[in-house]
DNA sequence: ACTTTTTCTTACCCACGGGTAACATATCGG
DNA sequence: CCGATATGTTACCCGTGGGTAAGAAAAAGT
């Protein structure tokens, strides 16, 4: 019987009893040596998307930067565009769980908002966060388009909320919430556009001064202070390994 | 002798002697009714484009809409790409006839970089303006590649020198030039992303709003006059015709 | 050691779409 | 009205690359 495609996030608990101890062990360490080998294709794939753009990339070339074969992939996915969205998920769930660290914690709207410029702003300097601007939507099945569309929405909206909870309590001034959040995320959604490794700003040079450049119009006061924190990305091991990576020319607005 | 492709922009002075009035305006109009097609295809193209992506659109379905068959598209252009790189141009051109106007025209550096925000966001919300920041470079030719690259290092430096040229005046804030470009045209640039005709926002609306959200950071004066012309895109006749236009579903920060 | 399951390879299929060849038909100058 | 030149059509080629079938090789289980 040919390959049984495992499903991907089959996060239920195992079906086997706790108390044998042998089954267990082996069974979670085969999974997560197979999760660990999913992951390294979905950085190759991640990084050859970015660098020569999703269709301009065979399959073939991400199996061969991985030492394997092309069908070896449809181990770990459904199809190339399967690959993209999961490219696309796992930066998806870094700006969801900065979201869910800053709406943990306190503070003004602004303060909430600077935060969030901070983060965001990192992540653009990332694979896979750059993913999330970098990639069409268009080239995913309706179904994982849909998904997309949704999370997109959802950061957005957090945008707004928290441009609008700072009118609210008083730490922005007046404005369109949703001009003022396009205009933000617009800026900060095009590093991942023009960022590259080895250009001359770094990714904290990038975020300090986008945090204050993008947030001083709206400050009520000309200059409050901002919490910088740093905010590291949570809770994930090396999400971008240090590889070869092409050129990257440019280095535009566009 | 099968088709011989004719080269596009032969500007240069027609070989017929200028004493014979007839044989020149025929000339002349034939070569208008053909650049005129050529333009057509363009519209045609550039509008499917952006609808649903280059890799997407095939030549057979451009053809379709002008109710032709794909072959007779190669009496004016030589391949896809080279449709493509034409579309881009489109869009460059209008930011050039822009710019030089702007350069033109007087004023301080927080003043010209005004102008240009307006113009430059009217200008993403027309197809070939958006062309400019929806099209992947890396599809082209590797000879017009490069000559985007250059249009879009001229653009950007554009920018910068507004900008770098109101600190110097005292109009704008002493900031870094390379990143206040970046903020501002990123979240220019994202308009091409998110705009939709059939939108809640007009394009004026949008213009006047970045216009001011985008630059009142940078400003010495909290509130400098703003002068607003409200200039039209040049000598163009009607660069984007009203067409049909699908849903273009979204409207979030992506 | 033998079976079973998972993983990977070799060899192939085939739809798609850019591009071309050869031929038909307007269009135009004269 | 005629040859020449554009302009367009029908029919085809063929490289590319996603995806699959069948079976080898490696692990795992017993």
């Amino acid at each position: 019987m040919p390959a049984r495609v495992n499903r991907p996030n089959m996060d239920s608990a195992p079906p086997v009893p706790p108390s044998s101890p042998s089954p267990w062990l082996p069974f979670e360490s085969r999974r997560r040596a197979r999760d660990e080998k999913r992951e390294a294709v979905l950085r190759a794939a991640v990084q050859l998307f970015l660098e020569q753009g999703y269709h301009r990339v065979t399959l073939n070339e991400v199996a061969e930067r991985l030492n394997i074969t092309k069908p070896a992939l449809y181990n770990y996915f459904r199809s190339k565009d399967e690959i993209l969205f999961e490219c696309w998920s796992m930066g998806a769930e870094l700006v969801d769980s900065v979201i869910t660290e800053i709406n943990a914690g306190g503070g003004s709207g602004l303060s909430k908002l600077r935060k969030l410029v901070h983060a965001y702003t990192a992540l653009m300097a990332t694979d896979f966060g750059a993913s999330l601007v970098r990639f069409d939507l268009r080239d995913l099945a309706e179904r994982n388009a849909a998904v997309a569309r949704a999370a997109k929405k959802r950061i957005d909206a957090t945008f707004r909320r928290y441009i609008a909870a700072g009118t609210a309590d008083g730490s922005i001034k007046p404005c369109d919430p949703k001009l003022a959040a396009f205009a933000i995320a617009g800026a900060l959604n095009w590093i991942g556009h023009w960022y590259q490794r080895d250009g001359e700003l770094s990714p904290t040079e990038i975020a300090d001064e986008f945090t204050v450049r993008l947030t001083e119009g709206l400050a009520t006061e000309s200059r409050q202070q901002i919490t910088k924190k740093t905010p590291r990305a949570p809770q994930r091991r090396n999400s971008t390994r240090g590889t070869i990576g092409k050129k990257r020319t440019g280095g535009g607005t566009g």
